[in-house]
RNA sequence: GGAGGGGUACCAAAGCGGUCAAAUGGGGCGGGCUGUAAACCCGUUGACUUCGGUCUUCGAAAGUUCGAAUCUUUCCCCCUCCA
């Protein structure tokens, strides 16, 4: 019974709770099923806190199952209170569409569309939830839930213990998600629904649903937190999140944060994040002592799996160039600049501010003076600096802020 | 509905008439050490500035005062207890 979607699971370290393993896995060694995960929609893109699901996606492609991607178009207008101490603020219909729109960029990259058996189905739970008949819904749905059981919930029971409110919109979260499951076991004959730790119980809500009514068994699994060796929360480094689009966050950027891995964590994300084979990851972590060369395995292969292998390459090529050699890479970020605008005199201040390197004329005076600007690789220790025409080289110029952040400025 | 407690910067939390752009801790950012890691150490953390200062900020608005995060009034929000 090797070779299976949820043994690859388990190997992976996808896993966290089944509701029935056993029986799940031989379903799956026997036929193609269909599964699905939910997205929330609040944000133009996904980050990297949701990019283990969307590998769980891709696995079950690998073992010839079709994945269902469920945009809570529906849900968002409500907010799931799992894990939030407070209330979101609420997005309107049409900002949600147009994340909706970006999101799928992102699945489209990493998923296979290619092969018709496993194509993957979007489907926007809008569709159904905005259309619901309010009493109708209560009869024949809420009818099946008990305030008694919904109290006890993590996401209900934590916010009340903690003494925030929890609005009774947000109270109908579960029973909607509940719902969504329901109505694609139904359509779409969709018997898995899969979520990280902190779904469980609207999972097990849903898998509930579906037997109380139709009478049917359905399954739900979880993935684990994933838990970085720092404690903090996987997405949120150093400048906000990791976005997955790549308008928001670029392959290099994308790269650069694989590359900066935690030594701790690089062998759990190489399992993770990559494609390679458990065994061949288990092998290299043991026979390569460099760890700085597995993250470099790990960036470019988590690099190759959403901007594709020319990227990655490009990223590892201009890292190499940047951080080894004494040049620049030539694929670093690229800021075009006026000839006519040097002639006139630039100030690095305005520059760095205007170009959103940092956030303020005072954060970039700030940073100049704790030595933190460079260009081309000279310390900028004056602060009031112009930039001129004889800084560059040929027709570029590099600015580093920080030993990190490098931009190339191209006359044009 | 009644009684009490509270809303301070990214978060937590002090301040309770001037010396407050606001202690302290966390986080962030920069530097040092290193391996583009961790740990540790140092600096920094409202905006603008001709570096003299100027402007905006302590739930919101109005007021008292030479002077308000600090006092008064009204409003909004949160929490606790009672009904």
């Amino acid at each position: 019974m090797k070779n299976n979607f949820l043994e690859e699971m388990k190997s992976r370290g996808y896993l966290s709770q089944c509701t029935n393993f056993d029986k799940l896995s031989e379903i799956c060694s026997k036929k193609s099923i269909s599964g699905y995960i939910g997205f929330d929609c609040t944000a133009k893109s996904l980050h990297v806190g949701s990019l283990l699901q969307i590998m769980i996606l891709k696995l079950m492609q690998k073992y010839g199952h079709r994945p269902i991607v469920l945009m809570g178009g529906g849900t968002t207008l409500i907010g799931d209170p799992s894990g939030k101490d407070v209330t979101r603020k609420m997005l309107s219909q049409k900002e949600i569409k147009k994340n909706i729109k970006s999101i799928k960029k992102v699945f489209s990259k990493i998923l296979d569309n290619s092969n018709k058996k496993t194509k993957p189905l979007y489907i926007d739970n809008a569709n159904w939830l905005t259309k619901l008949n309010y009493i109708k819904f209560l009869r024949d749905i809420g009818s099946q839930f008990t305030i008694n059981k919904m109290l006890t919930f993590d996401s209900v029971k934590l916010r009340l213990e903690r003494e925030q409110s929890l609005s009774y919109m947000e109270f109908n979260y579960m029973i909607l998600q509940a719902f969504d499951f329901y109505q694609l076991f139904k359509s779409k004959n969709c018997i898995l629904q899969i979520g990280g730790s902190d779904q469980w119980g609207n999972i097990v809500n849903g898998v509930d649903l579906i037997r109380r009514i139709l009478q049917k068994e359905s399954y739900g699994l979880t993935s684990p937190l994933i838990t970085l060796a720092s404690g903090a929360k996987m997405g949120k480094t150093e400048k906000g999140a990791i976005w997955l689009n790549e308008n928001l966050f670029s392959s290099y950027d994308y790269w650069q944060f694989w590359r900066n891995t935690d030594d701790r964590d690089v062998k759990k994300f190489l399992n993770f994040f990559t494609q390679l084979d458990t065994n061949y990851i288990d092998k290299i972590c043991d026979s390569e002592k460099n760890i700085n060369k597995l993250k470099i395995i790990l960036a470019n292969e988590a690099t190759k799996i959403l901007h594709g292998n020319k990227a990655a390459e490009k990223a590892e090529q201009t890292a190499r160039e940047t951080f080894e050699g004494d040049g620049f890479g030539k694929y670093l970020p690229e800021i075009k600049i006026s000839q006519n605008k040097i002639n006139h005199g630039m100030s690095l201040l305005n520059f760095l501010s205007e170009n959103r390197i940092v956030s303020s004329k005072s954060e970039a005076r700030r940073i100049i003076i704790n030595k933190g600007i460079k260009i081309n690789d000279i310390l900028v220790s004056n602060e009031n600096k112009i930039i001129e025409i004889d800084d560059f080289k040929g027709k570029i110029l590099k600015i580093s802020y920080g030993k990190k952040k490098h931009y190339l400025l191209k006359l044009i």
